[in-house]
RNA sequence: GGACAGGUGGGUGAGUGGUUAAAGCCAACAGACUGUAAAUCUGUCCCUCCUUGCGAGGUACGAAGGUUCGAAUCCUUCCCUGUCCA
């Protein structure tokens, strides 16, 4: 899923997303909607799909991400969070119940329960609490949804967290589980971890999650990582990695990992990957690119947006063709003996 | 010909006697980024050497001399640039 915090999936057009991109669904934010431009003004545009002319699918996250990401900013407590706007330092009370009614406003498609998401490295006992925190949370979103759902066609989504314990992972699961959901998230990764962690965390917890409902890790990960916890069962991602790599010049390709500004391209005629078929790397060449980027040129965040996203998607429906044809074994390990997907730093030049 | 203003590292531009190999910005080069406070952030950016250290030498603020314990900073001469006046 790409991410579109505030509505946009940042330099790119939903006509993008829907033609070059075909993408299925994207990502939104709770928090950052709530705060600008409101949850109450985008309803009284008829919802967030028409506000951002985005007829397909949108999850919302439920500002959970934020307890991590902006956490000088607030105060976690057994009611809630209090946010302290980063816009305005305004306080902002957010409950298990008001997410899912903030959700239910935008007009969500997949909601998210409010979680607590934890730091790495956390200690057992920080952990445990917070997970116990995390479950009572979704026990009280979900009672409040199961009030409120009717009339609405959306889902709710726990989230289960336990940070880096196998066994506080295993017992948030099996709590969660009683919810009956819709789908299930596996949250509180990528936040510092090394990724052999966040690997082993997924390959606890995703055995132990429903295998007729969608599994959804959130906020992973690096395109060699994808086959891996699709391999797991995993059925949904979401990363703001080829997003804002992207903006930042990395970009991702068949060959590796191309850091744009670099020297080398600067006479590069070549296409960005030769092996894609988007916009970009029909039409342009690297040395182009290059240019852009080192120009400061708003088309480069454009061109490397789309290539990116395009990259992550055409790389899950090349699992998803091969799955569909019983061949995703092969599938796995063409990755695994290609060194493009052996373990980051060792790529190519 | 005259009067002012000025010449600083790849570019701009601070610095007007010592903690200045010389701020800041830009460029260049390398890196980071994982449910987005990010079109962001970090590092390197004169040369040589090593025991790689808030290390040792060397060279450097138009040029050449001079003053001083010490000069990018003060003095002299010359060269060059800009503006204005003839």
């Amino acid at each position: 899923m790409p991410v579109g915090t505030q509505g946009t999936v940042k330099a790119l057009t939903p006509r993008d997303l829907l033609n070059d991109i075909d993408a299925k669904i994207v990502l939104a934010n709770t928090y950052h909607l709530f705060l600008r431009p409101g949850h109450e003004r985008i309803e009284r545009f008829g919802g967030l799909h028409k506000f951002m002319a985005w007829p397909r699918a949108i999850l919302t996250d439920s500002g959970g991400f934020q307890v991590f990401s902006l956490d000088t900013l607030r105060k976690v407590t057994d009611e809630g969070v209090v946010f302290r706007s980063h816009l305005n330092g305004d306080q902002h009370l957010f409950t298990p119940q008001s997410t899912v009614d903030i959700q239910l406003a935008l007009g969500s498609d997949i909601m998210m329960v409010l979680d607590e998401c934890l730091g790495y490295p956390a200690s057992y006992e920080a952990t445990r609490e917070s997970a116990d925190r995390t479950i009572r949370w979704a026990l009280g979103a979900f009672e409040h949804y199961r009030k409120r759902e009717k009339g609405f066609h959306c889902a709710l989504f726990p989230i289960i967290q336990g940070g880096m314990y196998p066994e506080l992972r295993t017992a948030c699961a099996k709590e969660l589980l009683e919810l009956d959901a819709p789908g299930y998230a596996i949250g509180g990764l990528s936040v510092g971890e090394p990724r052999e962690l966040s690997q082993e965390m997924v390959a606890v917890t995703a055995p132990l999650l429903p295998k007729d409902r969608p599994r959804y890790v959130m906020g992973v990960g690096m395109p060699e990582e994808l086959p891996l916890y699709v391999s797991q069962g995993i059925d949904m991602m979401d990363c703001v990695l080829p997003t804002r790599n992207a903006r930042n010049g990395y970009l991702f390709t068949s060959q590796g990992k191309v850091m744009i500004k670099q020297a080398q391209y600067l006479d590069d005629t070549s296409p960005l990957d030769p092996a894609c078929e988007c916009y970009t790397c029909r039409t342009f060449t690297r040395a182009y690119l290059r240019h852009l980027y080192q120009a400061g040129e708003i088309l480069f965040s454009v061109l490397a947006t789309l290539h990116n996203i395009r990259y992550y998607l055409d790389t899950m429906r090349r699992m998803r063709q091969a799955i569909l044809f019983g061949k995703f074994p092969e599938f796995l390990k063409s990755c695994q003996s290609s060194s493009l997907w052996n373990q980051s730093d060792h790529l190519p030049d």
